[in-house]
DNA sequence: CGGCATCCTAGCCGATACTG
DNA sequence: CAGTATCGGCTAGGATGCCG
């Protein structure tokens, strides 16, 4: 049962490559990050990640809770609540997101040198 | 010099979600794991996976040499043949992605799991 | 064969206003 | 407080045609 070609067509390679460009969007990454110091409420979200708006804040949690990722819990108080939490599926991919962080760190600088050449290279 | 707080705005946490969004678009992926297999010229690599147009097959490449992961070699032939290869910086690129594949493996069915249940649940 | 230029569309994302 | 609704810009990416 050997595959000597790669089917990017019919498999998984696809999905891998969907999830990528989900969690690879604009503000996945730092939700799931700044969930993985603990459960916060949504406007705690919104304080921590400068820059997201409220309906991008929503889109994304929402996104998170579809994929299993994320816990939506509400307390049914006067003002209501709701709380945010890493379920362990979102645990484990901040574990991977962690660790291409760490590739990423590793490799900036030497990324940033060969655009800083090729820029210079085709800038002619 | 501990970080209580998580800095989204001006550290590295930004470039690593932008070079996630960077190889999580469309055809990286696909380009940097058929490349692993050994060095192909141009429409060899066309031909191998399924559905990317000419312009955004050299797109990729472009994009995957500005970065050093792949190299670019002319053979001064007729007609022309350009055959590219991955750099050491690319193959350890594909090693992290391929790390990332197996996560998705692992995961897929239960994440499949979530958004069927979710989805349900919301298309009252 | 390999690659650039052009046009066009769909979707992401921001800004803003409104609701329970 | 925690959303939803609406509008509009920007860009990824497909289709097509031309060039060395």
């Amino acid at each position: 049962m050997q595959m000597t070609k790669i089917d990017h067509g019919s498999r998984n390679c696809m999905r891998v490559s969907e999830l990528l460009g989900r969690i690879g969007d604009r503000w996945t990454l730092p939700v799931v990050v700044t969930l993985n110091g603990g459960p916060l409420r949504f406007n705690a979200i919104r304080r921590a990640i400068t820059g997201i708006s409220q309906q991008m804040l929503t889109r994304t949690l929402r996104a998170l809770e579809r994929d299993g990722m994320v816990s939506r819990t509400v307390h049914p108080s006067v003002p209501p609540q709701v709380e945010y939490a890493l379920t362990p599926l979102g645990l484990s991919l901040a574990e991977e997101a962690a660790r291409l962080g760490r590739w990423m760190q590793t490799h900036l600088a030497e990324i940033d040198g060969h655009r800083a050449a090729f820029d210079n290279r085709t800038a002619n």
